[in-house]
DNA sequence: CTCGTGACTTACG
DNA sequence: ACGTAAGCCACGA
């Protein structure tokens, strides 16, 4: 099945994400020209290359770690973002700020 | 084309 | 602080 072209953008972005940082749906969103960081969620969790691309790394803008595989806050998702050095505090990412990757 | 849904974000009460 | 509404845009029916 062919991708569109906005998920190949959102999976090159996130790709690019580096071991240890995370970024935001809306920095991503902003990084493609659009507006709406649900867009950005709707591809990645259709995303058709995980692992390869680390979508764990993407978060809310909140702090909280926003959904992976399907459903939100999931405990899989906090667990391999403390692997990689992102500590996770019931659901919401420690030193969230610190952490984050900006795409500009 | 329209409509509903969603791994989002911000504003308001 | 918390829940809800509205805005946002891609995708499938």
């Amino acid at each position: 099945m062919p991708l569109t072209h906005f998920q190949k953008k959102v999976y090159s972005l996130t790709k690019k994400i580096p071991k240890g940082k995370i970024t935001t749906y809306a920095e991503i969103a902003k990084a493609l020209g659009i507006r709406s960081a649900q867009a950005v969620g709707t591809a990645l969790k259709r995303n058709p290359f995980a692992p390869g691309v680390p979508c764990h790394r993407v978060v809310r803008s909140d702090g909280r770690i926003g959904g992976y595989a399907g459903k939100m806050d999931n405990p899989k998702k906090a667990q391999l973002l403390r692997e990689e050095g992102v500590g996770i505090k019931d659901g919401n990412v420690e030193d969230f700020e610190k952490k984050l990757k900006r795409l500009c």
